[in-house]
DNA sequence: CGGGAGGTTGAGCATGTTCAAAGGATGTGG
DNA sequence: CCACATCCTTTGAACATGCTCAACCTCCCG
């Protein structure tokens, strides 16, 4: 039986996204105007790449300022004292990341998994958002709020769940994002992860990782194979997660602000 | 040895806070002018209360809204299919909760622990405050931000701590939390938790929490009685948890918008 | 062809679970 | 004021899920 090889092919870069990740993924969280979909569109400036497997730097920087994943996968962990990992989230082109978030220097880093391209926000553009342009202010609260309800699920993952039930949790959780900017086609979608990398990422050792996607693919779950992962069973997979139906499907703005324009 | 019976001791209320919780909250996440805080103390409108132990409702009320915890202690939770629950998150007072949060409706249920008075927060007021006080909303996002924080680190906790290490967290976490908000004198503060519930929160059982907690005693890490706690070595228990010194202490803004004022 | 990274497999082990029972505290009704 | 009921804590012992360690395999790439 040939194995599957799901890991470290990293060489592409992600499927080609129609339109601006950022834009799409905070259109979900409050309707925008044109014009705030072109401020948004110039928000980020000069993009700066970063090879696979490495950290991206923060101390070098003295000034503070966020960045935007535009293409590639990053991770933001933790090293433990004992030597272990965790991986707290993973980041995904349209994901914003606020240095600030950091609660003390260096609380955690963050590091690609594949060739990364980003690009910085300087603070004070970040912070012209939110005295000029209400419906954005609004819409990354809004997202802010749609993050934490995903690393709350998360908690339950690790609090609640048995590996199989993490690992069917985090193929959807990943499936449902890459989704939503729209770099999931079909039930499919690129997963550069190696077992190990899941493993930091579930609370768990890379065997028993290993074990359970074994078993997984066993039962036409999924199947892996260069890097991609197709969910054949999502339904399944999300009973095994103990998900309802269509559980952490991210619901867009219904009643949201309709509210005057507000130009710069 | 005379049992210390730290559970349901619920008769008491939190300890007065001086000023606005949220207020002093929010203060730590960007400088607010008078106005601002003036907005801030008239946003939670009339009070509700709620008993012990009894869910918060929503579904009775069709519109949504978010609403602001002012005393006592609730928790987020959510019940697995297989009988056994998990704690998300603790509600303090000064706590916002937007029932928008809900990626999809009951996503989860809202508990309270100790008897809550709470206020609800209409919508279009909580939009306006996006419209006209742009540094409120800075600070709404930057304090949404460090609420994300936390949940990572309780990710790290439930993903790559022992037993130990999980309990000796969430004793600092709901520490540091208490005193950002005022509710915390010297190392102790109330926490009227049965085991049962730090194990739902922790992802423990209810005996192994128990025998944790037994040990913590004998070593004079912690004191608890009456539904108080008292940390007594603060530093042993940041280092059973793996944190370095002052982990995490919540940062205030440094730079943060020395905006115009923004009056309605 | 050789080396390295990652995947697969097995066996013993450990942390934490489950089940069960008993002990204190508190509140209620007689 | 006592008896009882309830809820929580404490303790012990068997058990289980997932971990560790170690070996081997496979593929890819230089």
């Amino acid at each position: 039986m040939p194995r599957p090889a799901m890991g470290r092919d990293r060489r592409f870069v992600d499927l080609l996204p129609a339109t601006n990740p950022l834009i799409r993924k905070l259109s979900h969280c409050a309707p925008l105007s044109k014009l705030d979909k072109n401020v948004l569109h110039e928000l980020a400036t000069g993009d700066e790449r970063f090879r696979a497997d490495v950290d991206i730097p923060f101390e070098a920087t003295p000034l503070r300022r966020a960045f935007l994943i535009k293409e590639g996968l990053a991770i933001r962990y933790r090293n433990m004292p004992s030597g272990s990992r965790q991986i707290m989230t993973f980041l995904i082109p349209g994901d914003l990341c606020d240095e600030n978030v950091f609660l003390n220097p260096m609380d955690h880093s963050i590091a690609t998994i594949t060739p990364v391209c980003l690009s910085w926000i300087p603070r004070e553009r970040m912070m012209n958002l939110f005295l000029h342009h209400p419906r954005i202010s609004a819409a990354l609260w809004w997202s802010a709020l749609q993050e934490q309800a995903m690393l709350r699920e998360r908690i339950v993952s690790l609090g609640r769940r048995d590996a199989r039930g993490r690992v069917a949790y985090l193929l959807c959780e990943l499936y449902w994002r890459y989704l939503s900017v729209g770099l999931a086609i079909d039930e499919s979608f690129r997963l550069p992860l190696t077992q190990m990398e899941l493993g930091d990422a579930l609370g768990l050792s890379p065997v028993h990782v290993n074990r359970v996607l074994i078993d997984f693919r066993r039962e036409s779950l999924i199947s892996m194979g260069n890097g991609k992962v197709i969910l054949l069973l999502i339904c399944e997979l999300q009973n095994i997660a103990g998900l309802g139906k269509g559980y952490l499907q991210l619901r867009d703005h219904e009643d949201y602000p309709k509210s005057k324009s507000a130009g710069r």
